[in-house]
RNA sequence: GGCCCAUUGGUGAAGCGGUUAACACAUAGCCCUCUCAAGGCUACAUACAUGGGUUCAAAUCCCAUAUGGGUCACCA
């Protein structure tokens, strides 16, 4: 058969080759080691917890090579693709300070020297390299249809035989030239199939970065690599665009693995380089008593919208992603108290084969421990964007009083060992409402969360009356709350307490409880000392008055 | 069903032929303390899936089984 004139008859429009592609997309000028990687999600709307892993780990041992990353959208398949979809994508990486090198960059955008980076503006490039298989008898055009497949597939399954196209089951191999012209020219529609030289008797090794070396049977399937449509297969699409945009290594979720055949395949046949893989193992949940991936539909936490609006801190969800993907970075971080995300160096050896759950617990601690390091100021600011589009009112009262804001952060924050009230931000206004008056309700105090508060009105009157100067130091201040203790009978001090409760009426933290609750309605807070410089003279009078009526 | 991957305490995980089998999170207790958050100390946890080998010696090497997961589309 004359495949040059199959060629033609089947892509008539294409009249470049793959060398004007080669030269267009031309090896890249990077240093010797340098990673080019990539992400390439379909444009369903988000980002998944799992996807940002992925792509984060790839984009970190890109940049530490001095390499490239890039954003690639797969929207061959109109199914799964979604209105806005990309602007979704894009959102995500936005709100997680994600940036990319190069490739997409918004819903019409992008930028790079290898694009289109969205695979269905690819179309004719991908058609060139089909039309290049065809020239040499690599691939052929098959009319089975979807019900010639599930014969099949029936056929096979009652022989117990494997399953799929291939060998004796591919009919379209076959096909002369005459019979394959005749039915372009009734319009019957077509497939583009791969005439696979491999044989499932033998056995080849596929290398991966994450799971080591892997011997699968050759791929005997002569699988799709252009639908009816003119649009090409995952795999294809891989070949094509991952050689061309001179990707090195290929990060992807270990579900990939078994069609890893396939694609060293695909890149043997073109003597293309073949690309590094890395397999990445799935993060999952535990639904019940059985294990699975995290989901979009079932799980919350698999949307990066979820972080976002809890307001867990961009970078401590990275901090936690690197203590999942290398399992000595927990440790390397503690020995190295000065450095940060950038300076530790992934390496594949220490990243785990198998899956793991999603430990939610541990974020927030790696958060919490992150939040009580920042300033008061990059807090305040944090909070105040988190608040922007969470807590409209929150923001208002944050926007109105900035450096009192500050002051209230910086509680306890300027101290060796800093507090750690809170791991993600929309937890700040539960701890620090009565702060500020528009928030904090009087009546709303509860004395009976006070142990000993019965004579609550009498203690407070003592204290503004006898105790109370905004002008005193802290230990003055406190001196004088023991004092108001022994005044009413309570013990001034905890040991005291312990060895005769019988002798007191109660004891000093009882004191400072009922204070606390009366200037803050809760039981829990930062040193009452500092709360009270801040809040001032007037505003405690107001509230311990509103009090006791 | 075929092919492939995985399996160390509640969770993540170290371990690479000889260890009292690290560490972190979670949980509990004690200490500290004006409350809390921390911090310090301690505890907890029946932790090497099972069965066979190899070896003086196995969580570590080999084989089988079990369990979990993936994949076998004109989906990615």
């Amino acid at each position: 058969m004359d495949y040059q004139k199959l060629a033609n008859l089947m892509f008539p429009n294409i009249d470049k080759n793959i060398e004007y592609y080669e030269k267009k997309y031309p090896k890249r000028d990077l240093p010797d080691g340098a990673v080019v990687s990539r992400f390439a999600p379909s444009p369903t709307g988000f980002v998944h917890m799992g996807s940002l892993r992925t792509a984060f780990i790839a984009k970190k041992i890109s940049t530490d090579t001095k390499g490239v990353f890039y954003l690639r959208i797969d929207d061959t398949d109109e199914k799964r693709s979604v209105k806005n979809g990309i602007q979704g994508i894009i959102e995500d990486f936005k709100n997680f300070n994600f940036e990319i090198d190069e490739g997409r960059i918004s819903e019409t955008e992008e930028k790079g020297n290898y694009g289109p980076y969205l695979q269905s503006k690819r179309k004719e490039i991908y058609q060139t390299f089909a039309k290049y298989l065809v020239e040499n008898n690599l691939a052929y055009p098959c009319f089975a249809t979807e019900d010639d497949l599930v014969e099949i597939r029936k056929n096979q399954e009652a022989k117990k035989e494997r399953l799929g196209y291939y060998g004796r089951y591919a009919k379209s191999r076959n096909l002369s030239f005459s019979e394959i012209e005749k039915k372009i020219q009734n319009n019957e529609k077509f497939v583009l199939r791969l005439k696979s030289p491999g044989d499932f008797n033998k056995k080849i090794v596929c290398p991966d970065l994450v799971k080591g070396k892997i011997e699968f049977p050759e791929n005997d399937l002569d699988i799709v690599l252009l639908k009816s449509d003119g649009v090409p297969t995952y795999h294809f699409a891989h070949l094509v665009d991952d050689y061309l945009m001179r990707t090195t290594h290929i990060l992807r979720g270990d579900e990939w693995l078994s069609s890893l055949p396939i694609h060293i395949q695909l890149f043997q046949i073109f003597e293309f380089p073949i690309p590094k893989y890395c397999h990445v193992a799935p993060v999952n949940k535990k639904d019940g008593e059985s294990i699975r991936k995290l989901s979009k539909r079932k799980d919350p936490e698999a949307a990066l919208s979820f972080y976002h609006e809890k307001g867990i801190p961009v970078h401590a969800v990275y901090l936690y992603l690197m203590t999942t993907a290398n399992s000595n970075f927990e440790g390397w971080l503690a020995q190295n108290k000065n450095l940060g995300l950038e300076d530790f160096k992934f390496d594949f050896k220490k990243m785990s084969a198998s899956g793991s759950l999603f430990d939610l617990d541990k974020l927030l601690n790696i958060s919490k421990n992150y939040i009580s390091k920042l300033s008061a100021s990059e807090v305040y600011h944090n909070v105040l964007n988190w608040s922007d589009a969470y807590d409209k009112e929150f923001n208002e009262l944050l926007k109105k009083y900035p450096d009192y804001s500050i002051k209230i952060f910086n509680i306890e924050r300027k101290q060796k060992k800093p507090r750690k009230d809170f791991s993600a931000w929309s937890e700040v206004k539960d701890n620090m409402f009565y702060m500020y008056d528009e928030l904090f309700n009087y009546k709303k105090i509860d004395f009976g969360l006070v142990n000993k508060a019965e004579k609550y009105k009498d203690i407070i009157n003592l204290y503004i009356q006898n105790y109370f100067n905004i002008n005193d130091d802290k230990d003055t201040w406190f001196r004088k709350i023991k004092e108001l203790a022994i005044e009413v009978g309570y013990a001034q001090e905890m040991n005291l307490y312990k060895e005769n409760p019988e002798k007191y009426l109660g004891n000093i933290a009882d004191i400072s409880n009922i204070l606390r609750v009366s200037l803050t309605s809760k039981t829990t807070t930062p040193d009452l000392y500092e709360i009270m410089k801040l809040l001032g003279k007037e505003r405690i009078q107001e509230r311990f008055t509103k009090i006791c009526g």
